[in-house]
DNA sequence: TGTACATCAGTGAACGCGCGTTCACTGATGTAC
DNA sequence: TGTACATCAGTGAACGCGCGTTCACTGATGTAC
């Protein structure tokens, strides 16, 4: 089994997280690591991307970045708190490629459309964070900041589907039956149903488009 | 959270399972226990519904059918061995409701959108098998009897597919995208996010059947 | 019916393992003077 | 520029835990005679 690439830009840099406790001048670089959070970061997206969360661990993550299996705690509460950490940026990245997916186009079924489809790629791209945000079973009342990332997302779509339907909890019924069918693709095409390679993920991001137009056709009728 | 009622039919009697190693005569009952290979299925399946094929372990249930920790190896080769005949009956579950769906129509398209309803109310029902045949990652190159409960699903499917694309892999794709939508709705619905409750679980059918109906017609066009 | 024996399901203790987490520590670095 | 000091990221050892699996064993039961 081939690993994935992990070029993962919402790691390269964590402005938005560490603004508020390094005002101005950049924290100067770690004393023997240099940058022992985000490799830590780096090596936790990779265990997940191999084992799934449940297979991530604290130990395995510092043996891979090079440290002691206590460092982690300079950086992290516990395990649980890194795991979060790595799902509020699945959402982060969710957020950012619904939003280029839907700024597409004007006809809202077809941004539903485009949704569908960026959700398949997001899940074959970024299999580890897809797998976070839905199956690490993360207590969204400990973690403020997953669960507002994970409202971000909502938040985005629904305006999109309440053109199609304007009744709000209608418009939340038909986003949820046309994200569950390119979820269930997504989850097909992870688990080789569809073939493997570059071309089944374009073939399964055209079956969750032509699925999720076929949804909000008979939403119209 | 409700703990699922497990009524589970499929270990009142295992006579297909053991025909073979017990000819005719009933096997006496065991010597302490009475029925502990049964037992531990139970146990197994509760322990699945409430952490998870991951979280199921040899040690709590054991500790749930009274016994020592030692005492399963008298009737299971291992912990996979355990949780690989736990995945089998989930098929052969999968196999007998979607058969029986399917029986209720002579219109393919009917009867997938059945199947669709079925794959909802399978997962809401038994979510423990339901995890295990999806989520366990057993190996079935080690488990024959595994894979071919498996093919035996795609084997009753497939027909009813092929009725509506002669083709063999249109047949497939269609029938995976009808699946995959189903299966996408199911997973949402155990996650609440159609709510809790029969009517959930019943809009959440309706759900998958129409989006069934969505994609078949959008085959014809 | 009675007895000796074979069977084998379940016991209890033990093993080695990897885990999450804690702790006193150390030593490289940045900074104040 | 030089020096003393404070900081704090990372260390290494240790803890208690639960796990899967093995092993010699025991004692209730079924069966042969």
């Amino acid at each position: 089994m081939a690993t994935p690439m992990v070029n993962a830009s919402y790691l390269v840099s964590d402005v938005n997280l560490s603004a508020m406790s390094s005002p101005v001048k950049r924290r100067p670089t770690g004393r023997h690591h240099g940058d022992l959070r985000n490799a830590l970061l780096r090596a936790a997206l990779e265990l997940v991307a191999e084992r799934g969360p449940h297979g991530f661990t604290l130990a395995e993550a510092s043996r891979r970045a090079g440290v002691s299996v206590a460092a982690p705690y300079k950086h992290f509460a516990d395990r649980e708190t890194l795991l979060a950490e790595l799902a509020t940026r699945g959402y982060r990245e969710q957020r950012d490629r619904f939003a280029a997916a839907v700024g597409g186009s004007e006809d809202p079924a077809e941004q539903l459309a485009s949704f569908a489809s960026a959700y398949v790629r997001f899940a074959a791209e970024e299999p580890a964070l897809f797998d976070i945000t839905f199956n690490a079973g993360l207590d969204k009342s400990r973690f403020a900041e997953l669960a507002s990332a994970g409202d971000e997302v909502a938040g985005l779509l629904l305006p999109v589907a309440r053109r199609l339907t304007p009744d709000a909890d209608d418009a939340f019924d038909l986003l949820l039956r046309v994200a569950g069918a390119a979820h269930g693709l997504a989850v097909f095409l992870r688990q080789g149903l569809f073939g493997v390679g570059s071309g089944a993920l374009a073939d399964t991001e055209e079956r969750a488009a032509r699925t999720a137009r076929a949804i909000t056709r008979q939403q119209d009728a």
